[in-house]
DNA sequence: TATTGTTATACTCTATAACTATA
DNA sequence: TATAGTTATAGAGTATAACAATA
């Protein structure tokens, strides 16, 4: 407090005089969460443009090459999406070669999802496309900064209850 | 490295042994940033639900209050959104007798946008539902680490451009 | 002719619910 | 009757482009 003025600090840490509602004295550093966190989502979503696949797509692939042999249902359940929009996602995955609904013999109501060869090394290729992008995002904090936040993230992930791996946007907004 | 197996960090911060692809080996921190950006948004969003407030007539009435007078153009290129798109969000802020638009004698064509006195109290109605989310979202660290936190993303807010106290959602995806 | 604000249109994404095929 | 997957429909949100008023 200086000259009886409170002073706050602004997104970028700096002190600011204090005066009434500036943009710069944002709400709480959950904001900041969510507006570098939708940044960081649209960067991801270019790279992965130049693949042909969109964010969607990207999580389901991902979420198949984890634990393949699944049923739509199972995924959609882990996902937190309605089935019937996985139907779309896994046709035009499916329409590439990249995934391919196995019918079970025993109950040929299901339909157990795999990765196909191209399905695979396209897997691998999103694998080094996020760590490009991880590097584009975090390329200005040293590697031990880097570290401590994601270990501050990891525990409010835990705390707010996400599920490992899976982007909370197929849940509704 | 223990035994030539290379060792991960899942997103909880636990090592775990290496094994192909499991989903709780995230890309990198970047995707955890996003994850964690789309659930506090998507929280966010509920708690302004119970002010009868979107996010993004939200953002315009913290915008409004923080540069009264700007023209929708102006603010428009401060959102990074189309001008069409305020239309609709100053009228449903207008009809509700949260915002006013004022012409300018001088130039017809301007329309200077400004809160009533019920918008600068929801504007701080607002406020006060930010720091009970930032509790929310944070209330897992102590005030130290949301410290650390903060400057941390602040960091890497700055250098990636992002408009302060401006969310990127204006933007395309 | 240029600019502000507005309207019209079309497109994307998604959830809900109805439908089919299997059990 | 119940479940897996699919299709149909409808709604929200948004960008693009045409338009009207004013300069």
């Amino acid at each position: 407090m200086i000259d009886g003025l409170e002073r706050f600090v602004n997104w970028y840490g700096r002190p600011v005089t204090a005066s009434p509602r500036r943009l710069e004295d944002p709400p709480g550093a959950a904001f900041l969460l969510a507006a570098l966190g939708a940044h960081a989502a649209a960067r991801f979503a270019e790279r992965i443009a130049a693949l042909d696949l969109t964010p969607p797509q990207t999580g389901l692939l991902r979420a198949i090459a984890a634990t393949p042999g699944q049923s739509q249902q199972a995924l959609a359940q882990l996902l937190g999406t309605p089935a019937s929009r996985l139907v779309g996602l896994v046709d035009s995955l499916a329409d590439r070669g990249l995934v391919e609904r196995r019918r079970n013999p025993a109950d040929r109501r299901l339909h157990a999802l795999h990765l196909t060869a191209d399905g695979e090394a396209l897997a691998e290729r999103i694998e080094a496309v996020g760590r490009e992008h991880d590097d584009a995002i975090l390329g200005s904090l040293e590697d031990e900064e880097r570290a401590r936040l994601r270990a501050l993230l990891a525990r409010i992930a835990e705390d707010q209850g996400l599920t490992p791996g899976v982007h909370p946007g197929y849940r509704r907004l």
